[in-house]
This record gives structure tokens, C-alpha cells and sequence, in this order.
DNA sequence: AGGGGGCGTTAACAAATGTTTAGACTCGCT
DNA sequence: AGCGAGTCTAAACATTTGTTAACGCCCCCT
């Protein structure tokens, strides 16, 4: 849990106590690879912090085709987060790579922490902020460069993704067909 | 002042004496129509809440078109929230299309709210969660409809937007070119 | 009242992106 | 060692979207 803990130290003071009491609340998960780490439909009762391993973010439209959302790597926080606030069923569906080990939050911690924790709820502030950053980040690089400017400058965001991730999810990351993706590295070179 | 207190009292319980000494801290303002209400390359140091009027969020990429990234309306916070943050420069640029009316809530009223109203963090929490499921809603609708679904279900995000901003502007928000768009509408009939 | 700029539509053409199919390659599994 | 599933590339063709230019309309400003 060492990697989890400074996670949240790093956001927030917390004494030796309070955090042994709050991580008590925690435990550990290891999905296996293509394992499938979140149902869409469900609602989602807990948060995930992966230690290691990767996990994919998959939303599925009507037509039954699946979007490559997001890539979850290490030491990051994952679940449906809009879903899980809103206690609605998930939209997201969500996918082990690799083999993943993650630090499983339930919901009731989370509410623990932010009744009893000192800084709870400035955590989940910090959280929050940071993950608008992260998502306000995607739609400006959306809007503002074009697929092929997104596909060169995709390590600033998952490094080692070329050596973690087929190269058809990462054409679905960007919203385009795995054949144009291999046209536009072509036309790079 | 009104609807900002309501906005305030919807996401956290608080006395009328800390919330008048929060509201003092606050002023009100007022950008005539096409005014600039934030010029991109400065530091945000207030958020926005708008009383009545429209503003327009646009991001300008390195060839210099304008991208109309979101329409801030009645009784929403709006500022560059990233870089507001983060006190980094902003990348967005904010105009009025409408006379606008809004309350400034300085950086220093924030952070004073932050620590001294009982709720403080939790205002924050709330409010970057908020924003939070706006982006990710915008994400799961750009990966997963077209330009076309999404002009059809944009007044579920933004009533009246018909009525008050031109459709070459809306069409900026789809991603897509006035002509396009124009075209899209002809084959809809 | 008149003029001019902004706006929406349309058409013709250009460029970008998707679809389908095929082939070669790798790599894990038996 | 060899099979088979998954993966990437490639080419030909289809579709979507962008670009440019022209026209008419409206309405805001003076």
C-alpha cells in the first residue's frame, strides 16, 4: 500500500492514525489480464488505485461499436467517476490489459474519509481538480490539433503505451480506424 | 446576489454570517455585449458566476481558427478552470455574446471560503465534480455520436442556444464547419 | 431611409477518413 | 514444431467533411 499512501499524502496532511484507519477500510484486488474490472450498466461502489498494470476505459455506442476512452496506468485513481457521484449505472466499461493490482476504495471509505479524515474533503477536491485537468486537457487537444498531432504527442500523457498497448486501441483512443492510423504513421515517415 | 447565495446554499449547509462575509468578498460586474472577459495568456485570478447574459469559451489553435469549446449560461461558474488552478497562463479565451451580468468571486474570496466557511472544501469538491461530469458527458458524446446526434440533443445541454448564439458558432462547438453543418440540417428533413 | 457587414444556404470541387478485403507477420498455446 | 488467433499494413473504393465562392437575406448602425 506504500505507493497508495503517498498518493494521498501527497494531496493532504493525515495522521499516522486517521490514515491507518482509513486505509483499514481498503484492501487489495488483482484482476487478471482481459479480465473485465468494471460491468457497464452496474453501479459503481468503489474506486481503484492501481499499483500496477493497466487498465482500459471503454464506452460502447449504439450501434454496439467500442470507443477507447482512456488508459488507466500506474498510481492512478479509476472507476466511472461520473457514475459512481451520481450512484447511476455505469457507462464505461472497464478492462484489464496486464495483469493489474489495485487497491480497491469502497464507496463507504471514501465517505468515511471525507466525514473524519482532517483534509478529507480537500481531497476530494484535489481529486476532482484533477481529474477536471486531465479531462479539460483531452477536449482542448480535441478541438485544437488534429488526430495525427494527437497520435505524435500521445507519450506526454501514457508513456510506454507503444510497448503496453495494441496499436488498434490507441487508433480507438483517437477516434480513428486502425487502417487510417496506419496510413498517417506511413505518411510521417 | 440572490441566485449565487441559492447556488451556494444548494451544495453546502452555512450560516448567514459566514456566507455574508464570503458574499463581501465578491462584487459584481458587468461585460457589454462581445466584451472579452478573459484574455488568454493571462492568469485567472476570479471565477465568473453568471447572473444573466452568455459567454462564449473559445480556444485558438496554432493556425489561428477559433474553436467555441463551451456556451456558459444562467447560474453557472465559469472561468478558465485548469489554469485557474494551476495559476498557469490560460489557453482559453472567454467573450460575451450577450450584455452579461455576473458575480467575480476573486481567487482570495476561494481560498478564504476554502478554509474559513464549515464547508469550504466541500463547496470546492462539489463544484469541481460538478464540472467534472460536464467534461466527461462531453467526452462520452464525442466519442460515441456523430456531429449530427450531437446538434440534434444540444438543447438538452444548452436550452435556447437556437435563440440566442449563431449557428455558425454552434457548429464550431459540434467541431464541425458552418457548411457542414448547414447541410447536415438539409438532410435531416 | 439607406448602406454595409454578418449570416445562412447552396453548389462544385478537394481532402480527409472510413470500409472492405487480402496478405504477411508474430507469438502464445498445445 | 506447428497451428491459430490477433495484429499491422496495404490497396481500392466509398463516404464524410472541408474549402471556396456566390447569392440573398436580414438587421444593425448611422
Amino acid at each position: 500500500m506504500e505507493a497508495f499512501r503517498d498518493a494521498i499524502l501527497q494531496m493532504i496532511k493525515a495522521s499516522k492514525e486517521e490514515l491507518a484507519v482509513f486505509l483499514d477500510l481498503c484492501h487489495l484486488k488483482t484482476f487478471s489480464k482481459n479480465e473485465i474490472a468494471l460491468q457497464p450498466g452496474t453501479i459503481p461502489q468503489e474506486v481503484l488505485f492501481i499499483k500496477s498494470g493497466l487498465i482500459r476505459v471503454i464506452i460502447t455506442d449504439r450501434d454496439g461499436n467500442e470507443h477507447t476512452i482512456h488508459f488507466a496506468m500506474e498510481n492512478q485513481f479509476i472507476t466511472d467517476y461520473s457514475s459512481f457521484i451520481l450512484q447511476q449505472p455505469a457507462l464505461y466499461s472497464m478492462q484489464a490489459l496486464e495483469t493489474t493490482e489495485v487497491v480497491v476504495l469502497p464507496r463507504k471509505a471514501i465517505e468515511w474519509g471525507y466525514k473524519n479524515l482532517h483534509e478529507g474533503e480537500k481531497m476530494g477536491r484535489l481529486v476532482a481538480e484533477f481529474y477536471f485537468i486531465y479531462q479539460d486537457n483531452r477536449i482542448k487537444n480535441i478541438y485544437s490539433r488534429s488526430p495525427k498531432e494527437r497520435y505524435e504527442a500521445i507519450t506526454e500523457v501514457f508513456p510506454n503505451i507503444h510497448q503496453r498497448v495494441p496499436q488498434h486501441m490507441i487508433a480507438s483512443y483517437l477516434g480513428i480506424t486502425p487502417v487510417h492510423l496506419s496510413r498517417l504513421k506511413k505518411s510521417e515517415r
